[in-house]
DNA sequence: ATTTACTTTCATTTGCTTTCATTATACAGC
DNA sequence: GCTGTATAATGAAAGCAAATGAAAGTAAAT
């Protein structure tokens, strides 16, 4: 049995049961825990599934809301800090998108006090944060409301925005390389990013360190297709160089 | 049992209890108060549940809340009992449509035990209310947000609705005469509510007494372009007369 | 010869329990 | 109504066993 097909079953196995522990598997596979420990790390660095002590439980298992509470105070100080160098690169007048990932989420903190700002958003949080902001014009593409990300996917629904002209768009990760760009935790999702990187002038990443030599399942840009990289300083260096080095401005707040 | 997954048990079971206890808590899991202590300590720091002495009460997701404040201040008697008419029109695995009116809001209260429904709504509330009922797809058409109203407005965005067939709407209004039809305060907000009149197979109004023989600026809908009106006793009773004449069903509930 | 997949070893971390001094709650007596 | 006391809950600290990640080593594939 090769690795992938391993890894594979893993993931089957953990969608299907709610749960998977590292002796079970191990046993069932005939390797060490090691080897499964390994697996699951590979797996959890995903996103496919979380993982926990003595084995793993499939992803989005906890509540929504749950969730988003938790990103929003993990690493909080660094997003607050991304936040606001990426609030500064924002114009008076201009449409931008913000998407639907927690370190993006924390931009919107800071606009504030820009006037004339149009945003445009798949995000229902980010909506919501926006509501009696009179300065702001909040912009939602159609679809299908997404229950863990709490946003809206569907390819389709964004023809509404084809008149606006987005001059620059903040763009969360799961995961990125130099390699394999941004990528995201699920194909639906990075479908959409994809065609909105396409219709932002300017693409801004907003990734803390951690997001760093993560791959997600789908990648949804090329450092190549992005113009500027704002992450905190404990991102690992030479990383940071090897994007720099494909020609992209990484800001280290 | 994995950390994670008795803490999701607890949070299940503190959100439909509505309480939760420490013994009993310790006692339902095998493990000693100190863990559940810790536990819940952990959750209330998410600000999923709010500790008490001896247990731990849920605490209602902010606009959640908010909302459910809001829409009971006012005529909340009569709206619960035209939602709960309207709600007893939806049939499992349908699509319907519910606009941004606090009485249509109500109705969503009663879709919770429906299965595979599909609701279509422009209203971010409606939304909001409909997040973590896995038996529920949401779709929203893409627009602009509409401070007053927190809905999408903007008939453009409508075209990512055309491949649904949505069997019901439920329509709320500013106003409704025999004459004038169903009408409402902006022009804007009208042209949407026409828009989705014509995609909806059967429309019904849903209006407390207050609206009959109101007309705002903009008509949405025709009498005779309505299937169905649910309403209280206290509707003027010609008035009612004069519609059901023009062949539509009026309830009275 | 080098890479890949895995195992073994081991110091560290995590999750949990137990103990104990402190604090909150309830309620009986005034 | 107040107050003192009994009872229960609490957080902190210490201890323990299982799980873990890192590193070094082994074997097979290329």
């Amino acid at each position: 049995m090769f690795p992938e097909e391993r890894r594979q079953a893993i993931v089957d196995l953990v969608q299907r049961h709610g749960r998977v522990e590292v002796a079970a598997l191990s046993q069932r596979f005939d390797v060490t825990g090691a080897t499964i420990r390994a697996d699951l790390q590979l797996l959890a660095d995903q996103g496919v599934l979380v993982r926990t002590h003595g084995g793993a439980i499939p992803v989005g298992a906890g509540l929504h809301e749950l969730s988003l509470v938790k990103r929003r105070q993990q690493h909080g100080v660094q997003k607050a800090r991304i936040a606001r160098a990426s609030s500064a690169l924002i114009e008076d007048g201009e449409a931008v998108f913000i998407d639907s990932s927690s370190t993006a989420l924390a931009v919107v903190e800071h606009v504030r006090q820009r006037r004339d700002l149009t945003v445009v958003t798949n995000s229902l949080v980010v909506a919501q944060e926006l509501l009696g902001q009179p300065n702001v014009t909040v912009v939602m593409p159609g679809g299908t409301l997404h229950h863990d990300t709490v946003s809206l996917i569907d390819v389709g629904g964004l023809a509404v925005l084809q008149r606006y002209h987005i001059a620059k768009g903040f763009f969360g990760a799961h995961g990125l390389t130099p390699a394999d760009g941004l990528t995201d935790v699920s194909e639906s999702e990075a479908r959409v990013k994809r065609a909105l990187v396409e219709m932002c002038r300017q693409v801004i990443a907003v990734v803390d360190a951690t997001k760093w030599g993560r791959t997600g399942v789908a990648s949804f840009a090329r450092v190549q297709d992005v113009h500027k990289v704002i992450t905190d300083v404990d991102a690992p260096i030479e990383m940071v160089q090897s994007v720099r080095d494909l020609g992209v401005e990484v800001a280290l707040v």
